[in-house]
RNA sequence: CAGCUGCGCCGGGUGAUCGCCGCCGGUGACGGUUCGCCGCCGCCGGGGGAGGAAAGUCCGAGCUCCAUAGGGCAAGGGUGCCGGGUAACGCCCGGUGGGGGUGACCCCAAGGAAAGUGCCACAGAGAGCAAACCACCACGCGUCGCGUGGGCCCAUCUUCGGAUGGACCUGCGCGGGGCGAGGAAAGGGUGAAAGGGUGCGGUAAGAGCGCACCGGGCGGCUGGUAACAGUCGUCGCACGGUAAACCCCACCCGGAGCAAGACCGAACAGGGAUUCGGCCGAAAGGCCGAGAGGCGGCCCGCCUUCGUUCCCGGGUAGCGUCGCUCGAGCCGCGUGGUAACGCGCGGCCUAGAUGAAUGAUCACCUCUGCGCAGGCGGGCAACCGCGGCGCGGACAGAACUCGGCUUACAGGCCAGUCUGCGAC
RNA sequence: UCGGGGAUCGUCUAACGGUAGGACGCAGGAUUCUGGUUCCUGCUAUUGGGGUUCGAAUCCCUAUCCCCGAA
């Protein structure tokens, strides 16, 4: 079953090593997700920004973030977690039915990829208009290239 | 066979890998504990996880809070043939009337215009207690022409009786045109619409003026629960359209909405009440009345306050909790009803998220459309059957829950009926 | 998710149920050596589909799109 998996071992090789050093575990839980809206905030208006093909990626270090979220006690296992993900698809790209399987779309190219992105950082994803037509393909690519900018 | 109509139904299937959200069972660490357990983070196993429209939010309800929801009046809004169904409805079923179609069948916001008001542009004579342009008709007064009779005068001829011709006056008839005062509402013309329709009689011409049939009003009878239908009598016909214009009549409607609302609640910081009189009491205080305040129109009415160091919380954060899925529920059988639907019995539990799960990536199969290649079999051929490769297959995502309506939709199944053609 | 409001030339806006008007703009012409200004002429619209009415931008139903409000 992991020799069917194509694209993983040929995306090894660009940059492979980080990614299945630390993850080969692929699922999602909530404590890795942006859930509030002041989250997804934070990273939009004070994080860094990066654009691609179908994708806009913001990007905020956990630590300076931490100044503010200290006086919540719960938050132990979040600081020990790596990286987090919110994904934003809105109106403008499609109905109901169209922006679900976008948002179902990236959050499997996270899952399988999150690897290439460096940790110690919270994400958000926006979808943007072309986003609705892209095949799955062409969004594992554009998150590559997404990743390789966000590195430098 | 083709086309139409139409009661209903379905909305791809199987498998692999990796995931997401609840639920149930087991189990490990940590924290709390009233030692029952609870909270939290994990692990293992089991089982469940979008629609016919989940959509639009156009109606009707449940549920929750507000307390003007109790009564009356007013305003505003809605509905509008009749009967039934339903928790209710603007929905559904059956019927009536009207319209369309050869037909099966389809469509209709379908009460009231003799309660009142408004409007009916332009055109047209006239558009609302009707009107008189053209054309028609008899009458009166002029006028012109033709025909005809009488009177008188003149001329010519004369057998002296008269004859012929002309001018003037006058009577009658016919015809043309003018003016006046009328008749008539039939024809022309205008308009969306002009005060029943067709025919015959009648008349100066016409007209329900009279008659027959059709239509209409009123009344009775019959059938029907009713809408209404049929029939008889009567009335010559009065009553134009528009109420998705105001309006009248009948019936219905309190407002907001799960972001309703309830609970827990760190931190922070406070906020409100202060009128008068009477009675009881030693006092604290209690009661009554007025007043004041509140009451998203008004009245009746309802509620609050009436005290002095006491009373009251308000309200935000929250990977918060509940509301939150057992309900006008679904399935099957029987039964009543033309039907919508009702009743009885049996069985079942069937998503509950909250930056929001119910998928992602593939493989194979089924059905079908298009394109390519032109393979195999049958046939003289047109063609038929089987098969290969590629591309494509909709509208659309629960957000408190139901009942409808409306709109979108690839493809497919189908009871019955009708029309046309062919064969028997 | 819920509740409101709206849609008229390319743009902004008028219009009792009775010929859709104005301004800016655009095109052409005149004036000017040229351009601008000015003047004249013209083009261009009732969101789609039904219904009521003799007649609909207006009234009613329905769909589409846009805007606003409610943690």
């Amino acid at each position: 079953m992991t020799l069917r998996r194509g694209p993983e071992p040929s995306a090894g090789g660009v940059d492979g090593d980080v990614a299945v050093a630390r993850d080969n575990d692929e699922r999602l839980p909530k404590s890795h997700r942006l859930r509030k809206r002041r989250e997804f905030l934070a990273v939009q208006n004070r994080g860094r920004k990066h654009h691609a093909k179908h994708l806009l990626v913001f990007t905020r270090a956990l630590d300076a973030e931490g100044d503010t979220r200290d006086a919540t006690p719960s938050d132990v296992t979040a600081t020990a977690v790596a990286r987090r993900v919110g994904f934003t698809v809105s109106s403008k790209v499609g109905n109901a039915v169209v922006r679900n399987r976008v948002k179902r779309r990236l959050r499997d190219v996270w899952r399988r990829h999150c690897g290439v992105m460096p940790s110690g950082l919270d994400y958000v994803l926006v979808a943007k208009r072309t986003a609705a037509e892209a095949t799955y393909d062409a969004l594992v690519q554009d998150f590559r290239d997404v990743a390789r900018r966000v590195k430098r």
